[in-house]
RNA sequence: GAGUCCGUAGCUCAGCUGGAUAGAGCAACGGCCUUCUAAGCCGUAGGUCGAGGGUUCGAAUCCCCCCGGGCUCGCCA
C-alpha cells in the first residue's frame, strides 16, 4: 500500500508536468507547520534557478494545475513559494479503510526480502547478566522485530562470550580456590564430575574477583591466558570445566532474557566459530591475506582514502591463540555457510566500532562474505548515572539486571496499588508489564549512539514521554471498546467514517503515517523514530478523547465511526510496542 | 598527537538527507473530574541551537576553524 507521502507526490508530480515543470520538483513531505497545512511540497523554491522565475509563481501554477485532485480538500501558493497541502477528509477516511483491511496496517512487502542476521546480547557465560547487557538486548530485540515487521527473514542469534579471555579468568581463579579439583590435574584420565564446582550465584563473583586479582598479578593473567589458549586447542580438563560453566551460566541467561521479553532464535557462542577457525586460517594464508607481523597473524585492512591509521586485523596472537576478530571472522563463515545472509547486523557497545570495521573490511577484502553482503554495526552509547558518569549501584558496583529489573516491578506494585484497589496477582502482573515497558522506552526514545542518562524514576514516572504514558492510553481505549461491546455491538462492525473534528482529523492523519514511520525505522534501524510516532499518536488521540464524547454520542453511525477510529489507533499502537518489544496489560 | 562522536530551555531529550515562528517531557505557575480511567487535557513562563566564519533565496541542519566533553588508536572483549 502507498504512503500516504507518495500518492501524494504522485499528484503534485503529475502537476509539475501539467504546469510545464520537471517533476523531480515535486516531492511532497510532512507538513513541518502544522498550524498552515498537513503535507507541503517545497519543490517550486528549489526549481527557481532552472526557470529563473519567482518562486511563487512556479507554485501558483502547480497550484492551478492541482485543482480538482480528489485527495486534496485546499492547496494554496504561500510566499516565499510553498505548497501548502490540506487533505480531504473523505480520502483519509478512505485510506484509514484501506489501512485496516491489511494485516500489517499498509506495511508492504519490501521488493527484496532479505535474510538478516541480528548478533545481540553478547552475555558472558562467565558473568551474570548486569545492566551493561540491557541495552543490547532491547536495542537488538527491536531490530530484529522492526525487521520482521517489515518483512524480512530475521534471525536472532545471543552470541554468547564464551570463548575468550575471560574463561581462562574464571578457571585459573577456580584453581586458586579449588586446586585439588580433577579438571587441574593433568594425570587425570578419569571421568569428570557431572556436578558443577560451583552454582550461578559463585560464578557471578569469581569473574570480577579473578579479573581484579588479574590485574595486579602478571604471574595470574598469564596463567589464565595459556588456560585460554589450551582450552581453544581442546584441553581435556578445561574443555569438562567450559561445559559446567555452560550448563550453569545458560539457564539463568534465558530466564533473564525471557523476563526481558527478549527471544533469541539461535543461542550460539563464540565456540561455535571453533569448527571454522583452522580451514579459514589456512585460507587466510595461502591466499595471501594473512601475513605475520609481530609474531602474529593479520590482515591489512587500510585503505588509501583513509584519514586514520587502520591498524590490520589481527586473526591469531603471537602465543597462537584466537581472539575477538577470529570467532567474529569465523562465525561469519559459518553464517555464509549455513543461512546465507544478505545483512548481518552487530547490536554492541559503540566503544567497538574500530573492531567491527577491521571485520568488515577483512571479511570483504577474504571474500569470506560476498561484496554484497550489508554488513552493519549499531554501537549504542553508554548508560550514565544522573551525575552523567557511567550507571552504577550506590557502592560503585555494577548491578545485576535482576536486580535491577526486581526493582523497577516492586516499585510499579507499589504505585498500582497506591492507585487502585486491585487484586495482589493482577497487580503483580501489571506491574511487571508497565515496569518492562517504563524500562525500554526509557532506553529506547533514545537515540542509540548517544549516551543518556538512566533515571529510574523518571522512567516509570507516569506523566509525560514515558512507556506507562502509552500503555495508559492503550488501557483507556480498550476500556472504551470494551463498554462497546458490552452494549451488544460489535467493535468489528464498525466503519471509519469521515472526519468532522478538527482532533479527529489530526488523530487519523496520526495513524496514516504508520507505514512511512514503520518503513523508515527499519531503514535508519532507529527504534527510537517508532517511540516519537507513538507518544505523537497518544497525543493525538488523548486530544480527541478530551473533546468528544464517544460512548454516549447519539448518532450510531457516527459513534461506529469514533469506535472504528479507536480500534485502528489500538491496532497501530499495538504494533508499535510489540515491535518495541513489550505489551499492554488489560487495565492499569 | 591523530581519528571519531557529541554540545539545542534550569534538567532529560527530539528535530540534523537545508525551508516558514527551533519542539516535547520534567521542574515552576494557572485552569479542567456528578459524564468513556485526571497515569489525562488546556494554558503561562522559559532558547544569542557552544563561539566565529563560509555556502545558499533560506542553516540547529551542509563546509571550515576555534572552544569544551566522550570514546578509539595490535596481541581484552
Amino acid at each position: 500500500m502507498n504512503k500516504l507521502v507518495e500518492i501524494l507526490t504522485y499528484e503534485v508530480e503529475a502537476a509539475f508536468e501539467k504546469a510545464g515543470y520537471d517533476k523531480q520538483y515535486a516531492k511532497v513531505t510532512l507538513s513541518n507547520r502544522p498550524d498552515l497545512c498537513e503535507y507541503q511540497c517545497n519543490g517550486a523554491m528549489a526549481a527557481v534557478k532552472v526557470y529563473r522565475k519567482a518562486p511563487i509563481m512556479i507554485a501558483n501554477d502547480v497550484v492551478v494545475a492541482l485543482e480538482g485532485s480528489i485527495c486534496i480538500e485546499k492547496v494554496e501558493a504561500v510566499n516565499p513559494g510553498f505548497i501548502n497541502i490540506t487533505l480531504d477528509a473523505d480520502f483519509v477516511a478512505s485510506y484509514l479503510k484501506k489501512m485496516n483491511a491489511e494485516d500489517k496496517l499498509g506495511v508492504g512487502e519490501p521488493e527484496h526480502k532479505k535474510t538478516i542476521m541480528v548478533d545481540y546480547g553478547g552475555a558472558n557465560v562467565a558473568k551474570a547478566l548486569h545492566v551493561g547487557h540491557l541495552r543490547p538486548a532491547i536495542i537488538g530485540e527491536s531490530v530484529k522485530r522492526i525487521g520482521r515487521y517489515v518483512g524480512h527473514e530475521v534471525i536472532g542469534d545471543v552470541h554468547l562470550g564464551d570463548w575468550g579471555s575471560q574463561m581462562g579468568l574464571v578457571m585459573m581463579e577456580l584453581k586458586r580456590r579449588q586446586p585439588e579439583l580433577p579438571y587441574f590435574d593433568e594425570s587425570f584420565e578419569g571421568e569428570y564430575p557431572t556436578e558443577s564446582p560451583f552454582t550461578i550465584e559463585e560464578l557471578g563473583e569469581i569473574y570480577p574477583t579473578a579479573s581484579a586479582y588479574a590485574k595486579e598479578n602478571e604471574e595470574f593473567k598469564e596463567a589464565a591466558l595459556q588456560a585460554t589458549y589450551q582450552l581453544q586447542n581442546g584441553h581435556r580438563g578445561y574443555t569438562a570445566l567450559w561445559k559446567h560453566i555452560m550448563a550453569v551460566s545458560l539457564p539463568d541467561l534465558k530466564e533473564n532474557y525471557s523476563n526481558l521479553n527478549v527471544e533469541f532464535d539461535l543461542w550460539k557462542g563464540e565456540a561455535d566459530a571453533k569448527p571454522y577457525i583452522a580451514d579459514m586460517v589456512e585460507y587466510l594464508k595461502k591466499e595471501g591475506y594473512a601475513h605475520e607481523d609481530q609474531g602474529a597473524l593479520v590482515v591489512d585492512v587500510k585503505e588509501e582514502t583513509d584519514a586514520k591509521e587502520i591498524p590490520p586485523c589481527m586473526i591469531l596472537k603471537s602465543d597462537g591463540a584466537a581472539l575477538y576478530a577470529t570467532t567474529d571472522l569465523a562465525t561469519l563463515v559459518e553464517r555464509e555457510q549455513v543461512y546465507k545472509p544478505d545483512q548481518v547486523v552487530y547490536v554492541t557497545d559503540k566503544r567497538q566500532e574500530m573492531h567491527f570495521e577491521q571485520v568488515f573490511r577483512c571479511a570483504k577484502k577474504t571474500g569470506i562474505v560476498r561484496p554484497e553482503t550489508e554488513l552493519k554495526h549499531i554501537g549504542f552509547g553508554t548508560m550514565n548515572g544522573k551525575d552523567g558518569k557511567p550507571f552504577k549501584t550506590r557502592d560503585g558496583g555494577v548491578m545485576r539486571l535482576s536486580e535491577l529489573v526486581g526493582d523497577i516491578n516492586s516499585k510499579m506494585y507499589e504505585k498500582i496499588v497506591e492507585n487502585h484497589a486491585i487484586e495482589e496477582t493482577e497487580a503483580k502482573e501489571t506491574a511487571k508489564k508497565v515496569g518492562l515497558a517504563a524500562l525500554k522506552y526509557g532506553d529506547l526514545s533514545n537515540q542509540a549512539a548517544k549516551d543518556y542518562v538512566f533515571d529510574v524514576d523518571r522512567f516509570i514516572s507516569f506523566e509525560g514521554n514515558t512507556g506507562p504514558y502509552i500503555l495508559y492510553t492503550i488501557v483507556r481505549i480498550k476500556s472504551i471498546l470494551n463498554k462497546y461491546e458490552e452494549t451488544g455491538k460489535k467493535v468489528a462492525d464498525c466503519q471509519i467514517q469521515k472526519s468532522e473534528s478538527a482532533s479527529e482529523k489530526a488523530l487519523m492523519l496520526e495513524v496514516a503515517k504508520f507505514n512511512l514511520v514503520m518503513e523508515n525505522a527499519y531503514e535508519e534501524l532507529a527504534p527510537h523514530k517508532v517511540c516519537a510516532y507513538i507518544y505523537d499518536l497518544a497525543n493525538a488521540f488523548n486530544r480527541f478523547y478530551h473533546e468528544t464524547k464517544i460512548l454516549s454520542e447519539e448518532n450510531e453511525t457516527k459513534k461506529a465511526g469514533f469506535i472504528a477510529l479507536l480500534a485502528i489507533t489500538k491496532r497501530v499502537l499495538e504494533a508499535c510496542i510489540d515491535v518495541l518489544g513489550f505489551e499492554a496489560p488489560e487495565r492499569m
